[in-house]
DNA sequence: AACCAATAATTGGTCAGACCACTTTGCGAC
DNA sequence: GTCGCAAAGTGGTCTGACCAATTATTGGTT
């Protein structure tokens, strides 16, 4: 039953092995309540140390995909919400679900988002996003893309409704449309319009005005999404797709 | 520098290392770009093994507190996305407010997911739904819960939407909502009401009225949540975070 | 036969020492 | 001063051992 484990290029052993873990609980080999062979055991069937496969279970642990027990061993553990994110996350990179898809849970969610932080947000989540969109125009003024301080600026808004489910489950899906950001980012004026967008989200917030900032979230939504859904080179003709208004 | 580890009440001890890096990070006196001694050297200070100096090192990577470099040291970062959510919710108790989190999640994503099913449900989709309502009948004649066919529901709800994303999200919220379900569905009265429900919002979906739909799930949503899971400060009353339209 | 207590086996948790691979540092040759 | 290479520093991994909690087994008593 020993099976090598491949060693791609700059990767840790036990990431190698939190890995093999995520594809056997994904194709149903490991299911909830499975439980695992001995740490010994697996060491020896992976043909590695233990600490490397103490390091992956702690992973998995972490990732709410597992729970030992001292004495009595390691189980798999699909159903809380950190283990159904994780395996989403993962299956979300391979590309299963259509960027089109994630787009759409995103705009269903993003403006009722919005909406709670600008009921729930405290004057520290205002400094913190207020800083995030400084950086963000800084890197803009710099001629990056600001990719980073505009995914920021959603993570940090999803913590302002400090709703920890909420958090969780915005990252998954962010983290999915962070590429394809970059890309949409590219495009000239685009990375400025962004910037507007989110400082005129979070005018709202700071106002409290939940309603306003809903239709702000919205409304960058949907200047965003549409040149975002066609990959580099299926653009269509004209810009009009990109109707930032 | 040694200092000793307080080993709190059946608490692993890279864990308790774990909350020490908290505290430090917390307190300031880690902060980002800091440089940890090295994994030896802490061991010896905290006077424990270098494996589990690792595991909690590999605790702090997975929560974005911190990134080793091989040949370079284990550097600490507060900016990462999830390092802020994780100093956020290791100060609060983790499963205090979380069902709460979760069903407020759900009030977002369910009423337009009903939507969005009305407008998108093929007559196969409705058949599905439909089935599911009769076996859910079924059951609650034979006395039980229907808490099976009650989650099936919602999962092929998802389904009637074409959206594998959505899909995932969704179910990554039932899944965890299936135990405090159960619970719920055992008061008296409380299958047939939630069955109604779900026949109601069929039949919107079936008409194609999606704002029907939508307010049809709302109310049953709102009919099915727990009522007093608010936490104190909170007001409950007034503000209606999921307003219609 | 059934039950219960003592014991053994299993398993996760921790520790110690060693070696390898990668990075940085610093020294010496030029 | 600069370049190149060796040495030191550091994370990554392996081996073997012992401790602690749990579970399975055994053996005797009723």
């Amino acid at each position: 039953m020993q099976s090598e484990l491949q060693n791609l290029d700059g990767q840790r052993l036990h990431e190698a092995i939190v890995e093999r873990f995520h594809a056997l609980i994904k194709q149903g080999s490991l299911e909830h309540g499975s439980k695992l062979p001995a740490e010994r055991v697996l060491a020896e069937q992976l043909k590695v140390g233990r600490g490397s496969v103490r390091e992956a279970i702690r992973t998995l642990e972490l990732q709410g995909l597992a729970v030992s027990k001292h004495g009595s061993g390691t189980f798999i553990n699909t159903q809380s919400l950190d283990a159904v994110t994780t395996l989403m996350t993962s299956s979300f990179g391979t590309s299963e679900a259509q960027l089109h898809d994630i787009f759409e849970v995103r705009h269903l969610l993003e403006p009722q988002l919005a909406a709670l932080a600008a009921k729930r947000a405290t004057l520290e989540d205002v400094a913190r996003l207020s800083a995030i969109l400084v950086e963000q125009q800084r890197q803009i003024m710099e001629g990056e893309t600001g990719v980073d301080a505009d995914t920021e600026f959603h993570f940090a808004l999803a913590t302002a409704t400090h709703n920890t489910a909420l958090v969780k489950v915005v990252s998954a899906v962010e983290d999915v449309l962070r590429q394809s950001r970059d890309q949409s980012l590219q495009q000239p004026g685009r990375p400025q319009r962004s910037l507007d967008s989110h400082r005129q989200i979070l005018e709202m917030i700071q106002a409290g005005d939940h309603l306003g900032a809903r239709s702000a979230m919205e409304h960058h939504l949907t200047a965003v999404e549409p040149s975002a859904v066609y990959p580099a080179g299926a653009t269509p003709n004209s810009d009009n797709l990109i109707t930032t208004s």
